[in-house]
DNA sequence: CACCAGGCAAGTA
DNA sequence: TACTTGCATGGT
């Protein structure tokens, strides 16, 4: 394999080589994907499971069906995700904007350009960039670079971005550093939790074991 | 026991 | 503009 110059494709060659493919929202539908999405901001993805195991088990994750439950009907099913009950405030808010925005229909918000799509979804209270742009990626398919405080942590701790970068800034150096490729980026992003999780922790140092460790000057 | 998890909005100065 | 705080369950 030939040396890989640009530093955001040599990382990402090399935790995909370590870690493989990350395989992120396979087989779910778009509206599972985007009730995720929301349900996991700040929250571990296993109590995200939990909740969408309750909705499943007692109703059907149709966008009718979702949009129908009153909030704190909703905010039962998915108490396991925690602040249940600003999220279900915060789901009914999307559902309100894709009923009136799209006709009801979450195929038309896929449908729609990036940019159409992304201002509305920044215009639901509850929804901010990295969960608008996590549904633009995993539910939508669009090309667009997903941030969070781990690719934040991973790059500023490795030096490779620096440490006072907001979201957009480093959302930018990724994209013009990156092709323009859907696949590439979902993988991506996953990898960078993955690596975070296990070696890039919170308050700790740089350790040797960690796959990126040597990579970068 | 403390700390963290695939954020966001609202409040304060 | 730049911090700080509330939101809350469940795993380690």
């Amino acid at each position: 394999m030939e040396e890989e110059k640009n530093p955001f494709l040599r990382v990402y060659n090399r935790l995909f080589a370590y870690y493989g493919p990350q395989n992120w929202w396979p087989g779910e539908t778009a509206l599972e994907t985007m009730v995720g999405a929301v349900l996991t901001q700040n929250t571990n993805w296993g109590n995200v499971e939990k909740a969408i195991a309750n909705l499943r088990a007692a109703k059907q994750l149709s966008f009718v069906v979702l949009h129908g439950l009153a909030v704190d009907e909703l905010a039962e099913y998915i108490r396991p995700s925690g602040y249940y009950n600003i999220k279900a405030r915060r789901l009914k808010n999307l559902f309100q904007m894709i009923a009136d925005e799209y006709e009801g229909e979450v195929q038309f918000l896929l449908d729609d350009s990036l940019e159409g799509a992304r201002e509305n979804l920044l215009g639901v209270k509850g929804v901010g960039p990295e969960t608008a742009d996590s549904i633009l990626l995993y539910a939508a398919e669009k090309p667009v670079f997903v941030v969070d405080t781990y690719t934040h942590r991973v790059f500023s701790r490795h030096e490779i971005v620096a440490e006072e970068n907001d979201y957009y800034s480093l959302q930018q150096e990724f994209m013009d550093s990156l092709p323009e490729d859907v696949q590439l980026f979902n993988e991506y992003h996953a990898l960078i939790v993955a690596v975070a999780k296990e070696f890039c922790k919170k308050g700790v140092p740089r350790c040797s074991e960690c796959p990126l460790y040597e990579l970068v000057p």
